[in-house]
DNA sequence: ATTACTAGAATTCGAGTAG
DNA sequence: TCTACTCGAATTCTAGTAA
């Protein structure tokens, strides 16, 4: 690793230099950090001779806080993260009908699972699960989905069988509008399964081996909800 | 600079690399971050032989993606930075009550300023500001407020005259609560303007030079508001 | 007890260039 | 056209140590 004014920064935030001023020693700072006293010591220095902290020398130690261009530093990241995961958006994909396989169907007639659905998502699912398999150019959405902000279903137990935790997104098969359903073990890397209030194979472009355009809604992190 | 993941993992996620594989080239890449087109190189192996990026190498260029450890070392980021700016908090400081200015009272006795106060802050303010000179150790706390999510009054005009906008977060002084006034120009830098629905100076503890404590509440960020 | 200088080791970076 | 190797220059980091 090397001098990472940001990454120093986020640390001294921490601690509160973000709002006082804050006593910091280098070899402490070097060790919390990872690094020698002396790297510390010209970490400090670099940070206070680039403007990202004011400091003042005590006798034993020092003392600093983050200046107005620090906590830009900082802020205009958090900006950039807050677009990427923080907001709302539709992320678009390509996919190619796969024939179903039965399991989704049975999934879908369990009342501790339609009950969910039509709280947590508001329709009464159509009892059968759309399979698309994802390009390959948008298989990296499944990582994404399944470590973000979806809408929770609950694991839930029946015919003496536990159904896993599942998470799900909005979105739209060909325009019309589903969800897509990410199980927390999916045994198909590039599948994702969509269930709808309607069969979505009823409708025209849906057929197996059909390409489709899939529009998932990421929603965003709401500061009270954490995965 | 030098190498650092975290920087080059949030651009890539910027081009879409979180949800699907985008072209990369060393040329372009270390272009557009001021590297050169070899250091680019080593970067991208660097990344994937970390295991934060999929590499795939083409005849013209490569294709690449996050993978869920690349997109596990920036959302850590996010959610630590959620933790300083997003989320509400309350920020404690010392500091010692100033004589007023004389200036608050004639501004608060402004209806442009009452209305909003009521409407915004959700009390009626007492027309009269406490002054408040933050103890040296906490003054940086100004530049986060004012920097900050905090809630707008508006400019308005009245008598002929301009009054700015400016900052406010409800807080409490010695247990009382009542709100920071921060304005987009203030002339005293350590000193904060402290507004409540009575008269703070009629309080046991408050009087000229006595030491309070004040705790400003840091609302956080939501998604949907900027300043 | 704590900061920071000096000097040397290790790493990083870019130019030239091969594949 | 594009990636990535070699090698030398520049930078970064740590140990020893002065202040």
């Amino acid at each position: 690793m090397s001098y990472d004014a940001r990454a120093l920064l986020v640390f001294l935030s921490r601690k509160g230099a973000l709002e006082r001023f804050i006593e910091v020693r280098t070899e402490e700072f070097g060790r919390e950090l990872g690094y020698s006293q002396q790297t510390a010591s010209i970490y400090l220095s670099r940070l206070a001779s680039e403007g990202y902290i004011e400091r003042t020398m005590r006798h034993r130690g020092s003392k600093v806080c983050i200046t107005g261009k620090g906590l830009s530093l900082i802020f205009d990241l958090y900006s950039e993260l807050e677009g990427l995961f923080g907001m709302p958006r539709v992320i678009p994909a390509k996919g190619r009908i796969a024939p179903g396989l039965g399991e989704g169907a049975y999934y879908l007639s369990q009342s501790g699972y339609i009950d969910q659905v039509m709280d947590k998502l508001g329709f009464r699912p159509y009892p059968g699960t759309l399979n698309i398999v994802l390009s390959p150019q948008d298989s990296p959405v499944i990582q994404l989905l399944r470590n973000g902000p979806g809408i929770v279903i609950e694991p839930f137990e029946s015919d003496g069988r536990t159904f896993g935790r599942c998470l799900c997104y909005h979105c739209t098969v060909s325009g019309t509008s589903g969800a897509v359903m990410v199980p927390n073990r999916t045994i198909h890397k590039n599948t994702l399964e969509i269930i709808s209030d309607i069969r979505l194979r009823d409708l025209p472009g849906i057929r197996d081996e059909a390409v489709v355009d899939l529009s998932v809604v990421y929603p965003g992190r709401s500061p009270s909800e954490r995965s």
